[in-house]
DNA sequence: TTGTACGCGTTATCAA
DNA sequence: TTGATAACGCGTACAA
């Protein structure tokens, strides 16, 4: 046995294993046309015997690499949302069964990060690219779209390339409504200004949707948005902050009244100083946004709207492929938010 | 301009518009020996015109990928702690500022998932592979250590590669001193049999390390280990299974007692039952395991036992960067967990 | 049905 | 200091 264990062994390895040629080994390996059932025997032998698995770098070369990158954050928060791994969930699940790998790139708060990602998946001959991006990062997707498909998760800016967006203004409206159809009329929103860029975002959005709403209702004019700036805080402080905002809103409105908040992790900070208040559900209805983990626990159990991050993923594979079968225009793809009822909301005392 | 756009710029491509040879180009893109300024100058701004970034399949075929490969579960609970997304976040700060990039291959409940995150890691040629493996997969990393410096996580058995734990008995151990240093001498365990490999596994020490402290304390006799079956059950299950198992625990007992659980899901579940039953933190004090994000939120403030999964991460690359820089034999590391108070724990009523 | 030969993009070796 | 050329592992025309 002249095995030398410290390399990994070759299709050359194979093939003189299996005293035939490398192209007959590499038929036998993409079971492409021609192959006898002896020769297949013999070859598929030698593989198992020495554990040959393809170079995807040597494939890539030639052909392609069968993967999918996704370029997500990996943000610690003092509430971390479940919402990619959802993502990742409904990627997996669709492609279980094909040739295709899945590798994810994730980014960090550090300046330039989320565009390491985004290239470190580009220079690894993906196949197709799902990427998050924040506004640094779409110029560079449109122009990584012309040599490999690319779908931009939250994107809702025009692009040349496919986008899939959660309805944040239908959400919005979602969480409203319900609030409405449970009696209520003091409906405030509470949001979350993230840096500079408020524009086009989910949470800019869901403000919007807010307003819409309250005007179709007729209340308009008791419309009243309270905004956190998370500009210039550290992660742990965007919690207090939030907080403090919370327990200022509920001292000064005369209850009952409801709060839709942007987010889960805001709702959350309401619900605490709910707590320190004594108020309940029926005092102060609240609805989040993004339906976590969290919010589904029994102690907490709170109403919140789901951006279906499963179904992003399963929708983000679909698009890929469809690129990677010949599609040549961008799409962009709604996914509908909906509604989950707990005991945070309920109708208001009167 | 004859530029084709439909296709990524190469190393020929910068090498023909800046009118030199690609080996020229290739040692100013890696800052080789032997390059002069004005060589230098030409080559860079060939560079930034096209727009090239070399790629990395191509590379690794004669050298290098400059990957680290992560390979983690993604599985969905009902709640998801935070364990890996800090190891995540330890891995990407030891990287920041190195030529490597991290590449994530995540794997879910389906049979083979993980085996295949594994193999989609090594087939990509990674300089480094950090993977949390179950037993299945043990075998399998302990061959591909041969070519590729390895680091299991939560590995507790003995093998060739380097093997990264947190020292679960010495944890377990933190939990029932802290529990016995406020006054508890019922102290209870709750844990979690998670399939048929429960020997070596995290939870499987922290009962040893419960039975172990309970015997240094003088208490083995009141020493009682309640366990939830994971085993046929459901992700959504899970979470009702211990609920009840805690519920008939409380119901049971005689107040004050404690209750150390094997992991915040347990933990919360007692937590849960408490409520439903009226109880406070000096009638039932609960302690965690993995302090999650949840632990942590004002409304649950949990005492916990944290893994540190930051430190890991930042371990795992000093261990791979340690092979990769030459040595050979496997180590092992072990992370001391701490303890972090909340309110879940209170001296007991008397 | 099988084997030969070339090319993919990059780096390492050697010569100039 | 630079350039030509041979690898790296694999896929695929083309020839046999």
């Amino acid at each position: 046995m002249g095995e030398d264990l410290t390399r990994r062994p070759t299709i050359l390895d194979v093939a003189r294993r299996a005293g035939v040629s490398r192209a007959a080994v590499s038929r036998v390996i993409r079971d492409a046309y021609g192959v006898s059932a002896e020769m297949r025997a013999k070859v598929e032998a030698a593989v198992a015997e020495l554990g040959y698995r393809p170079l995807v770098a040597a494939r890539g070369l030639r052909s392609q690499t069968y993967t999918i990158g996704l370029a997500i954050p990996n943000h610690h928060n003092t509430l971390r949302d479940t919402f990619f791994n959802r993502v990742v969930d409904g990627i997996l699940s669709s492609l279980a069964g094909t040739r295709y790998n899945l590798i994810v790139a994730p980014s960090d708060a550090t300046p330039g990060s989320e565009r390491t990602a985004i290239e470190a998946l580009a220079d690894r001959q993906v196949d197709g690219l799902v990427a998050h991006a924040s506004a640094e990062s779409l110029g560079r997707l449109e122009e990584l779209n012309a040599y490999v498909p690319v779908v931009g998760l939250g994107v809702h800016s025009a692009a040349g390339y496919d986008t899939l967006v959660g309805d944040d203004r239908f959400g919005a409206g979602l969480a409203v409504r319900h609030l409405y159809d449970l009696g209520h009329r003091s409906i405030y929103h509470l949001t979350s200004v993230n840096g500079p860029h408020f524009s086009d975002t989910p949470h800019r959005l869901r403000v919007v949707g807010y307003q819409e709403t309250m005007r179709d209702l007729g209340l308009e004019h008791r419309a009243a948005v309270h905004a956190i700036d998370e500009a210039d805080q550290s992660a742990n402080q965007i919690g207090d902050s939030a907080h403090s905002v919370a327990r200022r809103l509920l001292e000064q409105a005369a209850a009952p009244i409801a709060i839709f908040a942007g987010n889960d992790a805001l709702a959350l900070a309401v619900l605490r100083a709910m707590a320190e208040l004594g108020l309940a559900a029926d005092q102060v209805s609240v609805v989040g946004y993004d339906d976590t983990d969290v919010a589904a626990y029994p102690l907490i159990d709170l109403t919140s709207v789901d951006q279906d991050g499963h179904r992003m993923g399963v929708t983000a594979v679909r698009l890929l492929l469809e690129r990677i079968g010949g599609r040549r225009d961008g799409v962009r793809e709604t996914i509908t938010p909906h509604l989950t009822a707990r005991a945070s909301s309920r109708p208001p005392r009167r």
